[in-house]
DNA sequence: ACGCCGTTGCACAGCACTGTGCAAATCAAT
DNA sequence: ATTGATTTGCACAGTGCTGTGCAACGGCGT
């Protein structure tokens, strides 16, 4: 029990399996126990600590897997291509490859409990967004591949990157309005030019 | 202790503090305990909990402030606009001016315990991508406000964005990549249609 | 049948937190 | 100074989790 360092084909199944399963696990609940983990694996809670002394143990273990393999697809996606839009394209599509496995994990991350709350009570605002993406995909002032919905969540997510780029000391406060602004813009598809434009325009 | 329904200044002054600074402590670490935020308040545990029964009750309480000052601001942005892209651009600088109060309780969003080890580990490759950022800004083949840092949190937010989305069935798995690639060319600020192009030609 | 290794079931100590009760101290204002 | 609201300090029961120890049990190859 204690060493299991000798690879049996048996504990290394089971070891796998906690792994996969924890990840499923983690997703759902970030604070899921390991009695719940154990549970979910077909195995009891003392199994799971002979494989991971400890709970930050298997997360670690967890997460090294993830960022190996991302940062694996991230630079071979980039490799020998002159051309930085090109290596942008070429690294996304490489790291979504991967990341399929991985998009629970990654999830993870949004999830909290807390959040939950938050983004359960802004559907009304996301709603009122969704309505305006909308209007614009339909009179071609926006340019997307995605449905409005998903744009919505792109829109959501760029403000909070902007807001981490401020808490980070990346970006002025001061700025952080007005390129918050243009970026949402041209990630629907707005022209930069015209976003830069029309921002500027309104803060004058 | 137990009505505390009329209101005393004081009291008042004491739930106000306490929403406050509970707000700044649960930014900090989304776990925090009821006596970590009585404590921060100078005001011992017993307290907080005459103002509020338990400790959902008050993290609702502070979510609904935020939501409330956000939502209305949302709306004011975008009254009487026939310009999408500008009720866009409108209602991102009206949320903003609030954000600014509330980007800690946003923040609280990513920041999971388990999120900030996934983003420390993941360094390396965002340092890759800043590079690259940064390579086509200089180039003019991207263009945008943000430095090259900054735009690679968006970079990798939009990811994420794109990932809920398909999770939450608003999109296809299997468009999924070449649409991610696409939206973050274009955040970045390739024209669409460049964007659309240059990806379709990377998967055939 | 034997021995090995992993697994199980149970029990335990320890810890941290929640929510509540109650009496004493404290404050604000009349 | 007295009153009424508010805060404090302490104690308590209950809950759920972690990590560990230990004896018994399981399959599996030899």
């Amino acid at each position: 029990m204690t060493s299991m360092t000798t690879g049996t084909s048996r504990a290394d199944a089971n070891r796998r399996r906690i792994l996969d399963i924890a990840l499923a696990e983690l997703l759902r609940d970030p604070d899921a126990s390991m009695d719940q983990i154990a549970r979910a694996a077909g195995v009891v809670r003392r199994t799971v600590y002979g494989h991971f002394p400890s709970r930050e143990a298997l997360i670690s273990t967890l997460v090294d897997e993830a960022v190996e393999a991302l940062s694996a697809a991230h630079a071979a996606g980039r490799e020998d291509v002159r051309d930085p839009a090109e290596a942008v394209a070429r690294s996304v599509l490489a790291v979504w490859a991967i990341a399929d496995r991985y998009r629970l994990l990654v999830a993870l991350a949004q999830r909290t409990v807390t959040m939950q709350g938050i983004r359960e009570r802004l559907a009304p605002v996301r709603q009122a967004s969704i309505g305006l993406l909308q209007r614009g995909l339909d009179e071609d002032v926006f340019s997307s591949p995605l449905p409005a919905p998903a744009l919505a969540y792109v829109h959501e997510q760029t403000l909070f990157a902007v807001m981490e780029a401020v808490n980070d000391g990346l970006l002025a406060a001061r700025e952080a309005g007005r390129c918050a602004a243009v970026t949402v813009l041209t990630a629907a598809g707005v022209p930069a030019s015209k976003a830069t434009e029309l921002v500027a325009k309104l803060n004058a």
